[in-house]
RNA sequence: GGGCGCUUAGCUCAGCUGGUUCAGAGCGUCUGCCUUACAAGCAGAGGGUCGGGGGUUCGAAUCCCUCAGCGCCCACCA
């Protein structure tokens, strides 16, 4: 066979998925197995992949492989959310740009054009997973608006109203001018902005004083009601039970006192807006203020203002600071930095507005969810969001479900023609209890439904359940089989949003947890940290980075920069790290299939060492990975078999076991390594699952069918720790010939004398030491010889014929640094041993190693002083 | 304004409930090598008073206090 000295990804990749899909390898359906179940946080069905569904999925995949690979029935269900803001406004201006008004559509016809986006773009994000490896069950692929979710989004709205947990009504919302539609506390973002605090003198009736008011909107003096001041608040007494008067409006309002005022601020005196802030609409509640709404939906003044009608918001602003100063109503502008609240998605700043809306009570949903945290029944990795969840749960609010909004799941509500409303499933069933409630024969015609739709988060919430059908078919095979599903993988930032949500569903709809565990990713940033982002321009494309170094190195790279939890910054480097590992495999295998066989030929010994040494290697890391998987920590595990493969397998047991240039190998030895190479493959296989698949197929003739991804992970055997420790010397003794080969300047052809002083404790290893220092012969030395230079393994030490190459007063120069050093180190020991209180508390185990280390130092002590006396004899 | 977290080699990070896994890893750097698996490589080397200060202890990167810097989340101070 030919191989090519460099890994080619491209066709291997393309080859190997298509495979992996014709033979329906991603495929789950129940069976006996132990399940394990991972629901894909499902991205906008119109979005283009980005760096952070890559660390995402990635993640995901390496789960779901590792957990196929030991045997799980294992189901990763995909799926697409239909995002209702971010589509409807990508819509909306798709249709503008064709010169298209959505308020010139008709609710069908805007649904149209909706659904013919979602066609032509959706999904696009899930055919680019494939190019990542991703295995999803691609048959099950779900959306968040298809008719299986949408009728479970309906029939949860309708159970939670039945249930008295939806209510109706008019509150403060948070409003976005842009999209127009209400959006949750969720999606406001806050940002510091620097404006200005301006002063504003309101004029005392029935005297010629003003009280003046600190205020960051004056455009919202239309809608002023009162004004407010502190009861306790001595300087303001003058101003209790008056009335003043609006600047520039004109209108007399009273002055109310309330403990909410904060004294200490600004002037004291608070001008109160019931309908344009969510402070001020409490004191209107509280103290029976009217309430005027100055605004329209799109920000603009609304007639109610009576002034400035049809300006936009921030343009009254300006015009207002103008007018209020020309009339002498502005005593001064302050520089003021601030918080406004803009809306995640329009980035237009929120409007407090008053309007009605849809709530979901939530504190009964929230204590179950909260106390399965808190007991681990869910664990969070890492387990600090565990605090973060809780206070936000503690102080739950109701969610406000309802958005003014086309594409999504219409609100299942209907009103009468005579007032009042009922919530059915269907138009139908709706007839049905309207008839019942006005107790006369209706015709359909006569309800209507409600225009609103549901926020894209009440379909989500239930997708661990949905995507198995759970909630129509309560019950059912499937759901029964994979819920609740296993690990979830997203990031912090959706923690409210998505998964406290889903916890709250899991619990009411199911009566258990959707998830054991939630594994928080990083965000993903550049190298020098900044947030990847657009209009840096700092996010590389994922697919042209797999183009460039295959979907494998770019897995490796997102993962070697990827601990749990922790920010992860990306860099290209590490890409192609990630490709140049994938090259020292495909060469490593090129090597072993390039041998040819003697099934006759006995195994030499040294090849036998390094395999009883590599198979405990291999033991121990092995445990050491799924230790590390148990705990989430990827990246550390990935790290240990790109040791393990590079480091132990590579650089020392091949070296090892290498036949001569045109010699072949032993039968044994070249079963043994292509037995290795089949072991570090599957533990592979998770983070690489192309490379891998790949050269499992080349390694023995495969039916077809047969993939590594099924290829069972092996029983970790005990490692012969002993062994271990032993083989950790012998390449110390093994480095410290190339080191003294590399600083004398021998070449690597010309053999060396190697001398063991007093004893060789490695004597059984020599024949693995000849092989990979070329020496011509060792002996056990009563002292070295005059022109050796030594050195020290562990304890031991051993010694390099050298000949004329020794620089005698180098030589006596380093050997008295060392001197020196361990002189110190065993003084610090002693010192340690002579203090009675040390020796008193200190625990036996650690007093006998410091005795050891007392040992170890005189022993080198003696070696050092012994080598120099020679040194300085054969002067 | 509250809460959480971070600061260890040039860079990115690991070091769990104090003691040989204690000062580590990868990358980068430096030196020597085109040695027929791999220069996307091989061999070797250097590099940190564990952010500053104080304390507890026989013993502190690890526990406590304090200062400094950074980051995140939450919150209605106009």
């Amino acid at each position: 066979m030919e191989l090519s000295s460099k890994y080619d990804p491209s066709e291997v990749e393309s080859k190997w998925y298509k495979y992996w899909l014709d033979h329906k390898l991603f495929a789950s359906r129940p069976d006996n197995r132990k399940p394990y179940t991972v629901v894909i946080p499902p991205p906008n069905v119109t979005g283009v992949l980005h760096m952070g569904h890559m660390l995402n999925n990635t993640i995901q995949d390496i789960l779901v492989r590792r957990a196929r690979l030991k045997g799980l029935n294992a189901c990763w269900v995909p799926g697409t959310d239909h995002a209702s803001i971010a589509t409807e406004a990508k819509v909306v201006a798709k249709l503008a740009a064709a010169g298209i008004k959505k308020t010139d559509l008709s609710r069908d016809e805007f649904l149209t054009h909706a659904w013919e986006w979602t066609r032509e773009h959706g999904g696009i994000i899930l055919k680019q997973l494939r190019r990542l490896g991703a295995s999803c069950d691609w048959d099950r692929t779900g959306f968040t608006m298809d008719d299986v979710r949408s009728r479970s989004v309906i029939k949860v709205f309708v159970d939670l109203y039945d249930k008295g947990l939806i209510y109706r009504g008019v509150r403060m919302v948070n409003w976005d001018p842009k999209a127009l539609t209400a959006v949750s506390d969720e999606e406001v973002v806050y940002k510091e902005e620097h404006g200005k605090l301006y002063y504003l003198k309101y004029k005392i009736v029935g005297s010629d004083d003003y009280a003046v008011v600190a205020t960051t909107r004056p455009e919202t003096i239309m809608g002023d009601t009162a004004m407010c001041i502190n009861p306790n608040d001595a300087t303001k007494a003058h101003l209790r039970g008056k009335r003043v008067i609006v600047p520039l409006v004109g209108r007399e309002i009273p002055v109310i006192e309330d403990e909410y005022v904060d004294m200490e601020f600004g002037t004291g005196c608070l001008k109160v807006t019931p309908a344009h802030d969510v402070n001020d609409y409490m004191l209107g509640e509280k103290h029976g203020l009217p309430s005027i709404d100055i605004f329209n939906d799109n920000g603009t003044l609304s007639e109610a203002a009576g002034m400035y009608v049809g300006m936009d918001r921030f343009d009254v602003r300006k015009q207002i600071v103008k007018d209020l100063d020309a009339a002498g109503l502005l005593l001064k502008a302050e520089d003021y930095t601030n918080k406004v609240g803009y809306s995640e998605r329009t980035n237009v700043v929120i409007e407090p507005k008053l309007s009605m809306q849809w709530f979901l009570k939530m504190k009964d949903l929230a204590r179950p969810a909260l106390d399965a945290v808190m007991d681990d029944e869910v664990k969070f990795y890492p387990a600090k969001y565990k605090n973060t969840y809780r206070y936000w749960m503690e102080n739950i609010k109701d969610w406000c479900i309802s958005r003014q909004l086309w594409w999504g799941h219409r609100i299942p509500a209907y009103y009468l023609p005579e007032g009042g409303f009922v919530v059915a499933e269907t138009p139908e069933a709706a007839l049905a209890k309207a008839e019942a409630k006005t107790g006369r024969k209706m015709d359909i015609s006569e309800l209507r439904q409600d225009d609103d739709a549901l926020d894209t988060w009440f379909s989500s919430w239930l997708w661990p359940i949905s995507l198995f059908d759970g909630i129509n078919k309560p019950g059912n095979e499937e759901i029964n089989y994979y819920y609740p599903t296993t690990d979830l993988v997203t990031g912090p930032d959706i923690i409210f949003f998505w998964v406290a949500r889903m916890i709250m569903a899991g619990f009411e709809f199911m009566g258990d947890k959707p998830f054991e565990n939630v594994y928080f990713t990083g965000i993903v940033r550049d190298k020098i940290g900044r947030k990847m982002s657009k209009s840096l321009g700092n996010s590389p494309d994922p697919l042209d980075l797999i183009d460039k170094f295959g979907a494998d190195g770019v897995r490796m790279g997102m993962m070697l920069s990827a601990p749990a939890g922790n920010d992860i910054l990306f860099d290209e480097a590490l890409c192609e790290q990630g490709r140049n590992f994938c090259n020292k495999i495909w060469n490593a295998f090129r090597l072993v299939k390039g041998w040819t066989v003697d099934d006759a030929a006995e195994q030499p010994l040294q090849a036998k060492m390094a395999a009883d040494w590599f198979a405990s290697k291999l033991d121990a890391t092995a445990a050491e990975v799924e230790d590390l998987f148990s705990k989430y920590r990827l990246s550390e595990a990935i790290m240990a078999l790109y040791r393990l493969f590079w480091d132990e397998f590579s650089s020392w047991y091949l070296e090892i076991v290498k036949p001569a240039y045109g010699c072949p190998v032993d039968g044994v030895t070249y079963r043994a390594t292509l037995d290795f190479f089949n072991r570090l493959l599957v533990q592979l296989h998770p983070f690489m699952p192309f490379i891998t698949e790949e050269l499992w197929q080349h390694i023995a003739d495969r039916a077809d069918g047969e993939s590594i991804m099924y290829a069972p992970l092996q029983a970790i055997g005990q490692p012969d720790a002993k062994l271990l420790e032993s083989f950790e010397l012998v390449k110390q003794l093994v480095t410290s010939v190339r080191s003294i080969r590399l600083q004398k300047n021998i070449p690597a052809k010309d053999a060396l004398e190697l001398q063991a002083v007093g004893e060789d404790k490695l004597s059984a290893f020599e024949v693995v030491v000849r092989k990979l220092c070329n020496l011509s012969s060792v002996t056990v030395v009563e002292a070295k010889s005059d022109t050796a230079i030594s050195f020290l393994v562990g304890t031991s030490e051993y010694a390099i014929s050298l000949g004329d190459k020794l620089d005698v007063e180098t030589e006596i120069r380093k050997l008295e640094t060392d001197l020196q050093y361990q002189e110190g180190f065993l003084q610090s020991v002693m010192k340690k041993l002579s203090n009675s209180k040390f020796v008193d508390n200190a625990p036996a185990a650690v007093i006998d190693r410091e005795r050891k280390k007392q040992s170890d130092a005189e022993s080198k002590i003696a070696s050092i002083k012994e080598s120099l006396a020679a040194l300085r004899g054969g002067k």
